[in-house]
DNA sequence: CGAAATTTGTGCGTATGTATA
DNA sequence: TTATACATACGCACAAATTTC
Protein backbone atom coordinates (compact mmCIF):
# COMPACT_ATOMS: atom_id res chain seq x y z
CA UNK A 1 0.00 0.00 0.00
CA UNK A 2 1.28 3.37 -0.72
CA UNK A 3 2.24 5.35 2.12
CA UNK A 4 -1.46 6.90 2.38
CA UNK A 5 -1.22 11.14 2.61
CA UNK A 6 -3.31 13.12 4.88
CA UNK A 7 -6.89 12.56 4.62
CA UNK A 8 -7.83 16.23 4.57
CA UNK A 9 -5.05 16.89 1.64
CA UNK A 10 -6.48 13.94 -0.80
CA UNK A 11 -9.66 15.56 0.02
CA UNK A 12 -8.32 18.49 -1.59
CA UNK A 13 -6.63 17.10 -4.11
CA UNK A 14 -10.11 15.53 -5.48
CA UNK A 15 -11.62 19.16 -5.45
CA UNK A 16 -8.68 20.78 -6.95
CA UNK A 17 -9.00 18.09 -9.93
CA UNK A 18 -12.88 18.65 -10.36
CA UNK A 19 -11.86 22.49 -10.57
CA UNK A 20 -9.19 22.57 -13.18
CA UNK A 21 -10.75 19.97 -15.08
CA UNK A 22 -13.96 22.10 -15.57
CA UNK A 23 -16.51 19.52 -13.57
CA UNK A 24 -16.75 22.87 -11.19
CA UNK A 25 -16.07 26.33 -12.96
CA UNK A 26 -15.41 29.53 -11.90
CA UNK A 27 -18.79 31.38 -9.93
CA UNK A 28 -19.88 27.55 -9.04
CA UNK A 29 -20.43 26.46 -5.57
CA UNK A 30 -18.33 23.36 -4.08
CA UNK A 31 -20.28 20.63 -2.62
CA UNK A 32 -21.09 21.75 0.95
CA UNK A 33 -19.38 20.90 4.24
CA UNK A 34 -21.47 18.62 5.14
CA UNK A 35 -22.35 16.96 1.68
CA UNK A 36 -18.22 16.54 2.21
CA UNK A 37 -18.05 15.12 5.59
CA UNK A 38 -21.05 12.74 3.97
CA UNK A 39 -19.16 11.78 0.82
CA UNK A 40 -15.96 11.25 2.82
CA UNK A 41 -16.97 9.83 5.97
CA UNK A 42 -15.05 12.67 7.63
CA UNK A 43 -15.51 14.92 10.65
CA UNK A 44 -16.18 18.67 9.67
CA UNK A 45 -12.46 19.40 10.83
CA UNK A 46 -10.79 17.78 8.29
CA UNK A 47 -13.20 18.85 5.95
CA UNK A 48 -12.81 22.58 6.87
CA UNK A 49 -8.70 21.57 6.44
CA UNK A 50 -9.20 20.40 2.83
CA UNK A 51 -10.96 24.13 1.85
CA UNK A 52 -8.82 25.71 3.73
CA UNK A 53 -5.69 23.97 1.70
CA UNK A 54 -7.64 25.53 -1.59
CA UNK A 55 -8.14 29.09 0.15
CA UNK A 56 -4.94 29.67 0.83
CA UNK A 57 -3.79 28.75 -3.09
CA UNK A 58 -6.70 31.36 -3.70
CA UNK A 59 -8.62 28.63 -5.54
CA UNK A 60 -12.13 29.18 -3.86
CA UNK A 61 -13.44 32.00 -1.39
CA UNK A 62 -15.94 31.36 1.40
CA UNK A 63 -18.48 33.52 2.61
CA UNK A 64 -21.14 31.96 5.84
CA UNK A 65 -24.59 31.37 4.34
CA UNK A 66 -23.42 31.16 0.65
CA UNK A 67 -20.84 28.64 0.29
CA UNK A 68 -17.26 27.93 -1.10
CA UNK A 69 -17.18 29.28 -4.62
CA UNK A 70 -14.39 28.87 -7.22
CA UNK A 71 -12.47 32.48 -7.96
CA UNK A 72 -12.27 33.78 -11.03
CA UNK A 73 -9.18 35.98 -12.25
CA UNK A 74 -9.72 38.95 -14.37
CA UNK A 75 -6.56 40.39 -15.68
CA UNK A 76 -5.56 44.16 -15.92
CA UNK A 77 -2.03 45.01 -17.63
CA UNK A 78 0.48 47.13 -16.05
CA UNK A 79 2.97 47.95 -19.22
CA UNK A 80 6.11 48.78 -16.76
CA UNK A 81 7.79 50.02 -20.19
CA UNK A 82 5.28 52.79 -21.13
CA UNK A 83 2.86 53.76 -18.09
CA UNK A 84 4.42 56.48 -17.25
CA UNK A 85 5.42 58.17 -20.51
CA UNK A 86 2.24 58.40 -22.22
CA UNK A 87 -0.34 60.32 -21.85
CA UNK A 88 0.90 62.16 -18.61
CA UNK A 89 -1.60 64.86 -17.97
CA UNK A 90 -4.19 63.76 -15.39
CA UNK A 91 -2.17 63.03 -11.58
CA UNK A 92 1.01 61.83 -10.43
CA UNK A 93 2.06 58.59 -12.13
CA UNK A 94 -2.00 58.09 -12.99
CA UNK A 95 -1.39 58.48 -16.46
CA UNK A 96 -1.32 55.62 -19.12
CA UNK A 97 -3.87 53.86 -16.72
CA UNK A 98 -6.86 55.29 -17.44
CA UNK A 99 -6.21 55.74 -20.93
CA UNK A 100 -5.73 51.69 -21.28
CA UNK A 101 -8.44 50.89 -18.91
CA UNK A 102 -10.84 52.93 -21.13
CA UNK A 103 -9.81 50.87 -23.89
CA UNK A 104 -10.94 47.98 -22.09
CA UNK A 105 -14.08 49.42 -21.35
CA UNK A 106 -13.80 49.77 -18.02
CA UNK A 107 -14.20 53.06 -15.41
CA UNK A 108 -10.48 53.84 -14.14
CA UNK A 109 -10.23 55.93 -10.89
CA UNK A 110 -7.94 57.22 -8.20
CA UNK A 111 -8.47 57.09 -4.86
CA UNK A 112 -7.61 57.99 -1.20
CA UNK A 113 -5.21 60.56 -2.84
CA UNK A 114 -2.50 61.60 0.47
CA UNK A 115 1.02 63.34 0.93
CA UNK A 116 2.69 63.12 4.15
CA UNK A 117 6.29 63.65 5.46
CA UNK A 118 7.71 60.41 6.38
CA UNK A 119 11.04 59.73 8.01
CA UNK A 120 13.20 57.85 5.72
CA UNK A 121 13.55 53.93 6.95
CA UNK A 122 16.50 51.80 5.78
CA UNK A 123 15.14 51.05 2.52
CA UNK A 124 14.30 54.31 1.34
CA UNK A 125 17.61 56.07 2.55
CA UNK A 126 19.60 53.52 0.59
CA UNK A 127 17.98 53.83 -2.52
CA UNK A 128 17.23 57.59 -2.38
CA UNK A 129 20.44 58.56 -1.01
CA UNK A 130 19.05 59.87 1.80
CA UNK A 131 20.78 60.41 4.88
CA UNK A 132 18.40 58.02 7.59
CA UNK A 133 16.01 60.01 9.85
CA UNK A 134 16.09 62.13 6.68
CA UNK A 135 12.05 63.58 6.04
CA UNK A 136 10.96 62.87 2.76
CA UNK A 137 7.77 63.38 0.97
CA UNK A 138 5.56 61.09 0.15
CA UNK A 139 2.72 60.91 -2.23
CA UNK A 140 0.39 58.05 -2.41
CA UNK A 141 -3.09 57.07 -3.60
CA UNK A 142 -5.27 53.85 -4.82
CA UNK A 143 -6.05 52.32 -8.63
CA UNK A 144 -9.73 51.01 -9.17
CA UNK A 145 -11.10 50.05 -11.90
CA UNK A 146 -14.86 49.26 -11.96
CA UNK A 147 -15.01 50.40 -8.58
CA UNK A 148 -12.21 47.25 -7.27
CA UNK A 149 -9.24 48.18 -6.18
CA UNK A 150 -5.91 46.83 -8.45
CA UNK A 151 -2.76 48.67 -6.54
CA UNK A 152 -1.86 50.64 -3.98
CA UNK A 153 1.10 52.96 -5.24
CA UNK A 154 3.62 55.32 -2.67
CA UNK A 155 6.46 57.33 -4.61
CA UNK A 156 8.51 59.02 -2.38
CA UNK A 157 10.93 61.74 -3.29
CA UNK A 158 13.71 63.69 -1.79
CA UNK A 159 12.64 66.38 0.48
CA UNK A 160 14.55 69.35 -1.84
CA UNK A 161 13.52 68.16 -4.63
CA UNK A 162 10.22 67.77 -3.83
CA UNK A 163 9.92 71.37 -2.61
CA UNK A 164 12.03 72.79 -5.69
CA UNK A 165 9.30 70.99 -8.35
CA UNK A 166 6.01 71.90 -6.35
CA UNK A 167 5.15 68.39 -4.62
CA UNK A 168 4.84 69.63 -0.71
CA UNK A 169 1.24 69.70 -1.39
CA UNK A 170 -1.76 67.64 -0.53
CA UNK A 171 -3.54 67.23 -3.29
CA UNK A 172 -2.52 65.98 -7.12
CA UNK A 173 -0.26 68.22 -9.52
CA UNK A 174 -1.34 68.78 -12.81
CA UNK A 175 0.32 67.45 -15.35
CA UNK A 176 1.70 65.10 -13.27
CA UNK A 177 4.89 65.16 -10.91
CA UNK A 178 7.36 63.73 -13.14
CA UNK A 179 7.06 66.26 -15.36
CA UNK A 180 6.86 68.79 -12.38
CA UNK A 181 10.03 67.70 -11.89
CA UNK A 182 12.04 67.96 -15.33
CA UNK A 183 10.48 71.88 -15.08
CA UNK A 184 13.19 72.38 -12.78
CA UNK A 185 15.95 70.33 -13.97
CA UNK A 186 15.78 66.91 -12.34
CA UNK A 187 14.66 64.90 -15.60
CA UNK A 188 14.12 60.72 -15.12
CA UNK A 189 16.74 59.05 -17.87
CA UNK A 190 17.38 55.82 -15.80
CA UNK A 191 14.77 53.02 -14.21
CA UNK A 192 15.61 50.20 -11.77
CA UNK A 193 12.42 47.96 -11.47
CA UNK A 194 12.45 45.10 -8.59
CA UNK A 195 9.64 42.95 -8.89
CA UNK A 196 8.68 40.54 -5.86
CA UNK A 197 5.96 38.85 -4.21
CA UNK A 198 4.63 38.07 -0.91
CA UNK A 199 1.68 37.42 1.10
CA UNK A 200 -0.08 41.08 2.14
CA UNK A 201 -0.21 42.27 5.52
CA UNK A 202 -3.78 42.26 7.06
CA UNK A 203 -3.47 46.43 6.10
CA UNK A 204 -3.29 45.59 2.46
CA UNK A 205 -5.13 42.74 2.28
CA UNK A 206 -8.39 44.95 3.49
CA UNK A 207 -7.24 47.53 1.18
CA UNK A 208 -7.12 45.47 -1.98
CA UNK A 209 -9.74 43.51 -0.35
CA UNK A 210 -8.04 40.49 -0.77
CA UNK A 211 -8.83 36.58 -0.74
CA UNK A 212 -6.93 34.91 1.68
CA UNK A 213 -4.84 33.02 -0.96
CA UNK A 214 -4.13 36.19 -2.68
CA UNK A 215 -0.44 36.88 -2.80
CA UNK A 216 0.67 41.10 -3.97
CA UNK A 217 2.93 41.77 -5.89
CA UNK A 218 6.09 44.19 -4.66
CA UNK A 219 6.94 46.76 -7.52
CA UNK A 220 9.45 48.96 -6.46
CA UNK A 221 10.89 51.49 -9.41
CA UNK A 222 13.90 53.59 -8.37
CA UNK A 223 14.71 56.36 -11.21
CA UNK A 224 17.52 58.54 -11.93
CA UNK A 225 18.61 61.60 -13.14
CA UNK A 226 22.36 61.88 -14.80
CA UNK A 227 23.26 62.73 -11.42
CA UNK A 228 21.51 61.19 -8.51
CA UNK A 229 17.68 59.47 -7.73
CA UNK A 230 14.81 61.36 -7.76
CA UNK A 231 11.67 58.76 -7.30
CA UNK A 232 11.26 56.16 -5.11
CA UNK A 233 7.78 54.24 -6.32
CA UNK A 234 6.09 51.26 -4.34
CA UNK A 235 3.49 49.64 -6.28
CA UNK A 236 1.45 46.92 -4.27
CA UNK A 237 -0.55 45.40 -6.91
CA UNK A 238 -3.35 42.29 -6.25
CA UNK A 239 -1.89 39.63 -8.05
CA UNK A 240 -5.13 38.04 -8.80
CA UNK A 241 -6.32 41.29 -11.04
CA UNK A 242 -2.83 42.16 -12.24
CA UNK A 243 0.15 41.78 -14.72
CA UNK A 244 2.78 43.73 -15.03
CA UNK A 245 4.40 43.69 -18.49
CA UNK A 246 7.64 44.88 -20.13
CA UNK A 247 8.27 45.13 -24.02
CA UNK A 248 11.67 45.43 -25.06
CA UNK A 249 13.61 45.57 -28.55
CA UNK A 250 11.78 45.27 -31.41
CA UNK A 251 8.40 43.89 -31.29
CA UNK A 252 7.20 44.32 -34.83
CA UNK A 253 5.97 40.48 -35.32
CA UNK A 254 4.27 40.43 -31.40
CA UNK A 255 2.27 43.81 -33.01
CA UNK A 256 1.69 42.00 -36.32
CA UNK A 257 0.45 39.44 -34.03
CA UNK A 258 -1.73 41.52 -32.03
CA UNK A 259 -3.04 43.04 -35.52
CA UNK A 260 -4.10 39.83 -36.66
CA UNK A 261 -6.20 38.75 -33.66
CA UNK A 262 -8.22 42.10 -33.58
CA UNK B 1 -15.22 47.98 23.94
CA UNK B 2 -13.61 47.63 20.69
CA UNK B 3 -15.73 45.10 18.82
CA UNK B 4 -12.90 42.58 19.47
CA UNK B 5 -11.68 40.18 16.93
CA UNK B 6 -11.23 37.19 16.87
CA UNK B 7 -9.26 35.60 19.69
CA UNK B 8 -6.69 33.74 16.84
CA UNK B 9 -6.43 37.05 15.08
CA UNK B 10 -5.30 38.83 18.19
CA UNK B 11 -3.55 36.22 19.27
CA UNK B 12 -1.42 36.13 15.71
CA UNK B 13 -1.39 39.99 15.56
CA UNK B 14 0.68 39.91 18.80
CA UNK B 15 2.74 37.17 17.76
CA UNK B 16 2.97 39.10 14.73
CA UNK B 17 4.34 42.58 15.95
CA UNK B 18 6.87 40.69 18.51
CA UNK B 19 8.75 39.54 15.46
CA UNK B 20 8.64 42.96 13.68
CA UNK B 21 9.75 44.69 16.69
CA UNK B 22 12.46 42.25 16.63
CA UNK B 23 11.72 40.89 20.10
CA UNK B 24 11.69 37.19 18.48
CA UNK B 25 14.49 37.69 15.84
CA UNK B 26 14.94 35.37 12.44
CA UNK B 27 15.51 31.94 13.52
CA UNK B 28 14.48 31.18 16.74
CA UNK B 29 11.38 29.94 18.37
CA UNK B 30 8.03 31.23 19.36
CA UNK B 31 6.57 29.89 22.59
CA UNK B 32 5.08 26.52 22.04
CA UNK B 33 1.60 25.97 21.57
CA UNK B 34 1.31 24.82 24.86
CA UNK B 35 2.77 28.10 26.57
CA UNK B 36 0.44 29.95 23.95
CA UNK B 37 -2.79 27.68 25.26
CA UNK B 38 -1.27 28.86 29.41
CA UNK B 39 -0.68 32.44 27.98
CA UNK B 40 -3.89 33.45 26.53
CA UNK B 41 -5.91 30.57 28.32
CA UNK B 42 -7.30 29.27 24.90
CA UNK B 43 -7.15 26.03 23.34
CA UNK B 44 -5.01 24.59 21.53
CA UNK B 45 -7.18 24.53 18.27
CA UNK B 46 -7.24 28.20 18.98
CA UNK B 47 -3.91 28.66 19.39
CA UNK B 48 -3.18 26.61 16.44
CA UNK B 49 -5.37 28.80 13.91
CA UNK B 50 -3.23 31.71 15.14
CA UNK B 51 0.07 30.25 14.30
CA UNK B 52 -1.66 28.79 10.95
CA UNK B 53 -2.56 32.96 9.97
CA UNK B 54 1.79 33.17 10.24
CA UNK B 55 2.27 30.18 8.70
CA UNK B 56 0.08 31.25 5.37
CA UNK B 57 1.80 34.64 5.61
CA UNK B 58 5.58 33.09 5.22
CA UNK B 59 6.82 34.34 8.42
CA UNK B 60 7.10 30.93 10.26
CA UNK B 61 7.44 27.46 9.71
CA UNK B 62 6.50 24.64 12.35
CA UNK B 63 8.31 20.93 12.12
CA UNK B 64 7.04 18.81 14.86
CA UNK B 65 9.50 18.14 17.75
CA UNK B 66 11.21 21.36 17.31
CA UNK B 67 8.85 24.14 17.34
CA UNK B 68 7.54 27.25 15.37
CA UNK B 69 10.79 29.20 14.03
CA UNK B 70 10.83 32.23 12.71
CA UNK B 71 11.73 32.27 8.50
CA UNK B 72 14.85 34.25 7.60
CA UNK B 73 14.98 34.81 4.25
CA UNK B 74 18.33 35.31 1.33
CA UNK B 75 17.51 37.13 -1.57
CA UNK B 76 18.97 36.58 -5.89
CA UNK B 77 18.28 38.85 -8.51
CA UNK B 78 17.47 37.78 -11.34
CA UNK B 79 18.03 40.94 -14.02
CA UNK B 80 15.68 40.12 -16.52
CA UNK B 81 17.37 43.31 -18.79
CA UNK B 82 20.45 40.83 -19.85
CA UNK B 83 20.24 37.60 -17.91
CA UNK B 84 19.93 36.13 -21.45
CA UNK B 85 22.57 37.78 -22.87
CA UNK B 86 25.65 37.68 -21.09
CA UNK B 87 28.24 34.54 -21.05
CA UNK B 88 26.11 32.46 -23.16
CA UNK B 89 28.22 29.84 -22.59
CA UNK B 90 26.44 26.76 -20.44
CA UNK B 91 23.19 25.58 -20.82
CA UNK B 92 20.04 27.10 -22.64
CA UNK B 93 19.20 30.09 -20.70
CA UNK B 94 21.96 28.85 -18.02
CA UNK B 95 23.96 31.63 -18.26
CA UNK B 96 24.62 34.91 -16.32
CA UNK B 97 23.24 33.14 -13.45
CA UNK B 98 26.01 31.31 -12.76
CA UNK B 99 28.89 34.22 -13.11
CA UNK B 100 26.39 36.36 -10.98
CA UNK B 101 26.15 33.60 -7.93
CA UNK B 102 29.98 33.10 -8.14
CA UNK B 103 30.11 36.64 -7.44
CA UNK B 104 27.86 36.85 -4.61
CA UNK B 105 30.09 33.64 -3.10
CA UNK B 106 27.51 30.88 -4.00
CA UNK B 107 27.87 27.89 -5.79
CA UNK B 108 25.01 27.84 -8.85
CA UNK B 109 24.18 24.57 -10.86
CA UNK B 110 21.40 23.51 -12.50
CA UNK B 111 19.36 20.32 -12.33
CA UNK B 112 16.96 17.82 -13.09
CA UNK B 113 17.39 18.59 -16.69
CA UNK B 114 14.44 17.09 -19.12
CA UNK B 115 13.02 17.59 -22.36
CA UNK B 116 9.60 16.34 -23.94
CA UNK B 117 7.30 16.85 -26.40
CA UNK B 118 4.18 18.36 -24.71
CA UNK B 119 0.69 18.89 -26.94
CA UNK B 120 0.38 22.85 -27.09
CA UNK B 121 -2.98 24.22 -24.79
CA UNK B 122 -4.25 27.44 -25.12
CA UNK B 123 -1.56 29.45 -23.45
CA UNK B 124 1.19 28.00 -25.59
CA UNK B 125 -0.88 28.13 -28.32
CA UNK B 126 -1.93 31.71 -28.35
CA UNK B 127 1.82 33.38 -27.73
CA UNK B 128 3.73 30.86 -29.70
CA UNK B 129 1.16 31.15 -32.84
CA UNK B 130 1.24 27.24 -32.85
CA UNK B 131 -1.84 25.65 -33.41
CA UNK B 132 -4.18 24.23 -30.09
CA UNK B 133 -2.94 20.06 -30.07
CA UNK B 134 -0.02 20.80 -32.14
CA UNK B 135 3.19 19.30 -30.44
CA UNK B 136 6.08 21.80 -28.93
CA UNK B 137 9.10 20.81 -27.77
CA UNK B 138 9.76 21.84 -23.90
CA UNK B 139 13.06 21.83 -22.57
CA UNK B 140 13.38 22.86 -18.17
CA UNK B 141 15.80 22.31 -15.34
CA UNK B 142 16.06 23.56 -11.83
CA UNK B 143 17.84 25.90 -10.81
CA UNK B 144 20.06 25.93 -7.52
CA UNK B 145 22.27 28.07 -5.09
CA UNK B 146 23.48 26.52 -2.37
CA UNK B 147 21.80 23.61 -2.78
CA UNK B 148 18.67 25.27 -2.26
CA UNK B 149 16.36 26.04 -5.41
CA UNK B 150 15.20 28.91 -6.64
CA UNK B 151 13.58 28.47 -9.88
CA UNK B 152 11.95 26.12 -12.56
CA UNK B 153 12.19 26.93 -16.04
CA UNK B 154 10.90 25.49 -19.15
CA UNK B 155 11.20 26.63 -22.22
CA UNK B 156 9.11 26.15 -25.16
CA UNK B 157 10.22 25.95 -29.03
CA UNK B 158 7.88 25.36 -32.13
CA UNK B 159 8.49 21.99 -33.37
CA UNK B 160 9.80 22.98 -36.66
CA UNK B 161 12.10 25.72 -34.57
CA UNK B 162 13.35 23.02 -32.19
CA UNK B 163 13.77 20.97 -35.34
CA UNK B 164 16.47 23.40 -37.25
CA UNK B 165 17.60 24.09 -34.44
CA UNK B 166 18.90 20.64 -32.92
CA UNK B 167 16.75 21.37 -29.84
CA UNK B 168 14.92 18.05 -29.66
CA UNK B 169 17.73 16.26 -27.98
CA UNK B 170 17.22 14.98 -24.40
CA UNK B 171 20.51 17.12 -23.33
CA UNK B 172 22.16 20.20 -22.73
CA UNK B 173 23.10 22.40 -26.11
CA UNK B 174 26.14 23.49 -26.69
CA UNK B 175 26.43 27.39 -26.57
CA UNK B 176 22.91 27.71 -25.36
CA UNK B 177 19.52 27.50 -27.66
CA UNK B 178 19.49 31.22 -28.17
CA UNK B 179 22.56 30.89 -30.01
CA UNK B 180 21.31 27.23 -32.01
CA UNK B 181 18.37 29.16 -32.98
CA UNK B 182 20.11 32.15 -34.14
CA UNK B 183 22.38 30.06 -36.30
CA UNK B 184 19.87 28.70 -38.43
CA UNK B 185 18.69 32.37 -39.13
CA UNK B 186 15.80 32.56 -35.91
CA UNK B 187 17.48 35.56 -34.37
CA UNK B 188 15.35 36.96 -30.91
CA UNK B 189 14.92 40.78 -31.12
CA UNK B 190 12.31 41.18 -29.47
CA UNK B 191 10.96 40.43 -25.96
CA UNK B 192 7.61 40.75 -24.27
CA UNK B 193 7.78 39.38 -20.59
CA UNK B 194 4.52 39.07 -18.24
CA UNK B 195 5.24 39.11 -14.60
CA UNK B 196 2.49 38.02 -11.97
CA UNK B 197 2.21 35.84 -8.62
CA UNK B 198 0.25 33.39 -7.35
CA UNK B 199 -0.17 30.17 -5.07
CA UNK B 200 2.06 27.26 -5.79
CA UNK B 201 0.42 24.16 -6.59
CA UNK B 202 1.79 21.34 -4.31
CA UNK B 203 4.20 19.89 -7.06
CA UNK B 204 5.73 22.96 -7.20
CA UNK B 205 6.11 24.15 -3.47
CA UNK B 206 7.75 20.25 -3.00
CA UNK B 207 10.18 20.82 -5.69
CA UNK B 208 10.83 24.51 -4.59
CA UNK B 209 10.82 23.63 -1.21
CA UNK B 210 8.35 26.13 -0.28
CA UNK B 211 7.45 26.99 3.59
CA UNK B 212 3.60 26.94 2.83
CA UNK B 213 2.69 30.67 3.13
CA UNK B 214 5.51 31.59 0.16
CA UNK B 215 3.63 32.79 -3.07
CA UNK B 216 5.67 32.34 -6.56
CA UNK B 217 6.71 34.66 -8.86
CA UNK B 218 5.56 33.36 -12.66
CA UNK B 219 7.45 35.14 -15.05
CA UNK B 220 6.92 34.33 -18.79
CA UNK B 221 9.00 35.39 -21.65
CA UNK B 222 7.70 35.33 -25.12
CA UNK B 223 10.52 35.93 -27.92
CA UNK B 224 10.81 37.25 -31.07
CA UNK B 225 12.35 37.33 -34.62
CA UNK B 226 11.38 40.14 -37.19
CA UNK B 227 8.63 37.34 -38.24
CA UNK B 228 7.56 35.57 -35.42
CA UNK B 229 7.56 34.08 -32.06
CA UNK B 230 10.66 31.85 -30.99
CA UNK B 231 10.12 30.72 -27.82
CA UNK B 232 8.14 30.87 -24.57
CA UNK B 233 9.84 30.72 -21.33
CA UNK B 234 8.02 30.20 -18.09
CA UNK B 235 9.93 30.79 -14.76
CA UNK B 236 8.40 30.05 -11.29
CA UNK B 237 10.86 31.52 -8.84
CA UNK B 238 10.49 30.94 -5.19
CA UNK B 239 9.18 34.80 -3.97
CA UNK B 240 11.23 34.41 -0.64
CA UNK B 241 14.54 34.07 -2.16
CA UNK B 242 14.39 35.87 -5.38
CA UNK B 243 13.48 39.63 -7.17
CA UNK B 244 13.10 40.24 -10.52
CA UNK B 245 15.43 42.90 -12.14
CA UNK B 246 15.38 45.76 -15.00
CA UNK B 247 17.45 48.33 -15.85
CA UNK B 248 15.99 50.63 -17.85
CA UNK B 249 17.61 53.67 -20.20
CA UNK B 250 20.47 55.53 -18.99
CA UNK B 251 21.87 54.31 -15.59
CA UNK B 252 25.29 56.02 -14.80
CA UNK B 253 23.46 57.57 -11.52
CA UNK B 254 23.10 54.17 -10.59
CA UNK B 255 25.68 52.75 -11.04
CA UNK B 256 27.71 55.45 -9.48
CA UNK B 257 26.21 55.49 -5.97
CA UNK B 258 26.80 51.43 -6.42
CA UNK B 259 30.11 52.20 -6.59
CA UNK B 260 30.31 54.57 -4.15
CA UNK B 261 29.20 51.85 -1.79
CA UNK B 262 31.38 49.30 -2.54
C1' DC C 1 -40.92 42.28 5.15
C1' DG C 2 -39.97 38.73 8.53
C1' DA C 3 -38.96 34.00 9.91
C1' DA C 4 -36.73 29.81 9.07
C1' DA C 5 -33.28 27.08 7.02
C1' DT C 6 -28.73 26.74 5.27
C1' DT C 7 -23.84 27.35 5.42
C1' DT C 8 -19.65 28.92 7.00
C1' DG C 9 -16.94 31.08 11.19
C1' DT C 10 -15.24 30.55 15.74
C1' DG C 11 -14.32 28.03 19.74
C1' DC C 12 -14.20 24.24 23.00
C1' DG C 13 -12.54 19.32 24.25
C1' DT C 14 -10.10 14.80 23.26
C1' DA C 15 -7.09 11.13 21.24
C1' DT C 16 -3.37 9.25 18.56
C1' DG C 17 0.58 9.53 15.33
C1' DT C 18 5.22 11.19 14.07
C1' DA C 19 9.40 13.83 13.95
C1' DT C 20 12.91 15.91 16.73
C1' DA C 21 15.82 16.83 20.60
C1' DT D 1 14.74 5.46 25.22
C1' DT D 2 12.13 9.16 26.76
C1' DA D 3 10.08 13.50 26.55
C1' DT D 4 8.61 17.24 23.79
C1' DA D 5 6.06 19.42 20.21
C1' DC D 6 3.66 19.60 16.14
C1' DA D 7 0.29 16.92 12.66
C1' DT D 8 -3.85 14.71 11.96
C1' DA D 9 -8.36 13.34 13.21
C1' DC D 10 -12.56 12.73 15.91
C1' DG D 11 -16.49 14.99 18.49
C1' DC D 12 -19.64 19.09 20.00
C1' DA D 13 -21.82 23.87 20.43
C1' DC D 14 -23.04 28.40 19.23
C1' DA D 15 -22.50 32.75 16.27
C1' DA D 16 -22.92 35.23 12.00
C1' DA D 17 -24.10 35.82 7.28
C1' DT D 18 -26.86 34.60 3.44
C1' DT D 19 -30.52 32.54 1.03
C1' DT D 20 -35.10 30.76 0.83
C1' DC D 21 -39.75 30.70 1.87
Amino acid sequence: MAQSEPLYQRIAAGLREQIRTGQIKAGERLPTEQDLMADHGVSRNTVRLALGMLQNEGMVTSTPGRGTIVRERIMADYHATWAESRDRRASDQADAFQSEMAEQGRHAEYRDFAMSLEVAGPDFSKRLQVAEGEPVVSRGFIRYADNQPLSLQTSYYPMDIAREAGLVVPNDVAGGAIRAMAAVGHEEIGYRDEITARMPTPDEARKLQLGSGTPVIIYARTTFSDKRPLRLTLTTFASDRNRVIYELGDMRAYLAQEDADA
